[in-house]
RNA sequence: CGGGGCGUAGCGUAGCCCGGUAUCGCGCCUGGUUUGGGACCAGGAGGUCGUCAGUUCGAAUCUGGCCGCCCCGACCA
């Protein structure tokens, strides 16, 4: 029947596209390659929203909102990011619909609606947002501008797969103005760094800072940096980039400011962006054939309460207990949940707030009222204790803060497992074969070779990592001098 | 857009080869017994078999068109 998952060893993208389903996270839409995302996918968005908005501000960052559709003209201005883009955009060419004379009870477009300029519906909004800043920038003082957006975008991809990858995405999109290179550069950087904090934090999720190649650059852009994390596949998974722009949509768009020595200059841009994409992330760096397995910073649920009774009587006994360790709970600002449905037995509640990845549970029953205890379990390792109830105010918030501590530790001692530094091209193929994960060899920098490698064996050129020391060698394809080692993988 | 598969109740399916008005499980509703790891019994509701046409006395079943979905490629955050 539906309970069960498939296990991840046998089929990882099955048992990725059940798990999403059955913990209610999401479901694919009766539209093309749409994606409806239910409440309890949505509600873990928007704790992800909370925390990054938050940290945007302190960074100096404001909301703002543009719109959803861009005249074609405009689209069409900053030429390499026209053309980056123009194989997945859907365009709106009219705007009215008729009923049809020769179909009853139909409708179709109305010929004579025909739009003068097409609309692009955004699949990103840099050419929107920079033909606005032109409006708002003339001084140096109007610099720097530190804009974000939450919002939805279009990209019409071919093929899609919940949360990964989805015709209509939600995401934040930073823009960003400068007066100096250097400004935005530091801009760029901050955000990447932003971006690592957040998915290790909150996310638990380690992450490889870096810079992405010529080939794999956002179009438009100088240089995009990324984040790249790894899945329990071994395969790779770009969690959020950050691009510094330079002059190009200041040129496109001639954004120009009058600097302190009254010279007209252009401004230097970046734009970041982190997507619904991440819940996905989530979802595949952590979770286990029982069901999701959530970090405390971002599970809607912290503690589920499952009553364990007989009667009416018991279950009344239990809930006023029950009452009084969820407000001491929610005092310190967690979110409890008391799950007394009397059709359902314990067991079957247990399973579920397992697959749905809440962190701890809490079981109360008769035997329990008799001895002043509680059983508590955690979700990350399934381990069981009984607890005196007076302990529960201090020990919850211990035990949350372990699990998050101990499933970043999970995901990064798999990290380091998987990762493998190869020196030929033949231990680069055997490896990704046998073993996955994240490979760090020598590279010539060219996308010839990029190309190839990707073509022969699937792994793609993630990043060259900020970190990566120097270390002389040679580009395992080509045999051309290198001065580091950069990760490729196979990858979402 | 190429290659493969599928469309039957809210979900998952059997039936299709060999035509006779649809099977089973889950879920749902009612009543009862249960409840410390996915309960059980009894009764009940729910279907234009994706769609349009054709063949036939008769189509879920055969034939053709269309629509939609999934998987593998190409594309991508």
């Amino acid at each position: 029947m539906g309970k069960e998952l498939t296990s991840r060893s046998e089929n990882y993208s099955q048992w990725y596209n059940d798990l999403v389903k059955k913990a209610d996270l999401a479901e694919n839409s009766d539209v093309r390659g749409c994606m409806v995302i239910k409440p309890y996918g949505y509600s873990i968005w928007e704790k992800m929203q909370q925390a990054l908005d938050k940290m945007f501000k302190e960074t100096g960052h404001v909301n703002a909102y543009f719109p959803l559709f861009v005249p074609k003209s405009m689209f069409e201005a900053e030429e390499k990011n026209a053309e980056g883009f123009a194989k997945e955009c859907a365009i709106v060419t009219h705007y009215r619909l008729k009923t049809d004379p020769n179909n009853k009870g139909k409708l179709i477009v109305d010929p004579e609606a025909k739009l003068e300029e097409e609309l692009v519906v955004r699949p990103t909004s840099e050419a929107i947002i920079w033909s606005t800043y032109k409006k708002w920038i003339q001084s140096y003082r109007d610099l720097p501008l530190l804009i974000n957006q939450w919002a939805n975008v279009v990209r019409w991809e071919m093929r899609t797969r919940l949360f990964l990858r989805t015709a209509e995405f939600l995401w934040q999109e930073g823009h960003t103005a400068h007066a100096t290179a250097n400004e935005a550069v530091k801009e760029t950087e901050q955000m990447l760094d932003v971006y690592a904090e957040f998915a290790e934090t909150f996310m638990a999720m380690p992450v490889i800072k870096g810079k992405k190649s010529d080939g794999e650059r956002f179009p438009g852009a100088i240089d995009t940096y990324c984040i790249e994390a790894m899945m329990q596949d071994g395969k790779a998974l770009q969690a959020g980039t950050s691009h510094f722009l330079g002059q190009n949509f200041a040129k496109a768009f001639n954004v120009q400011f009058t600097n302190k020595e009254g010279k007209l200059e252009l401004v230097w841009g970046t734009s970041w962006g982190v997507s619904t994409r991440l819940i996905g992330g989530l979802i595949m760096a952590h979770s286990d054939d029982d069901g999701l397995i959530l970090p405390p910073k971002l599970a809607p649920i912290h503690v589920v309460i499952v009553p364990i009774f007989r009667s009416d009587e018991e279950l009344i006994k239990i809930s006023t207990k029950v009452e009084e360790i969820a407000s001491s709970l929610r005092k310190q600002g967690y979110s409890v949940k008391f799950d007394n449905r009397d059709n359902l037995k314990p067991g079957f509640k247990f399973a579920e707030w397992e697959l749905k990845g809440v962190p701890v549970r809490i079981a109360i029953g008769p035997r329990d009222l008799e001895n002043r205890t509680i059983e508590v379990a955690r979700r990350d390792t399934k381990e069981k204790q009984v607890m005196k109830m007076d302990d529960v105010a201090t020990a919850i918030p211990k035990l949350l803060d372990d699990i998050q501590a101990n499933i970043y530790e999970k995901a990064l001692k798999f990290r380091s497992e998987k990762t493998t530094k190869v020196d030929s091209y033949d231990e680069f193929k055997k490896v990704l074969d046998e073993k996955g994960g994240f490979v760090l060899a020598h590279w010539d920098g060219t996308a010839e070779t990029e190309t190839i490698i990707k073509e022969e064996t699937k792994a793609t050129f993630r990043c060259i990592p900020l970190d990566a020391s120097a270390e002389a060698g040679t580009c395992i394809y080509s045999g051309k001098p290198s001065t580091k080692r950069v990760v490729f993988a196979r990858a979402y």
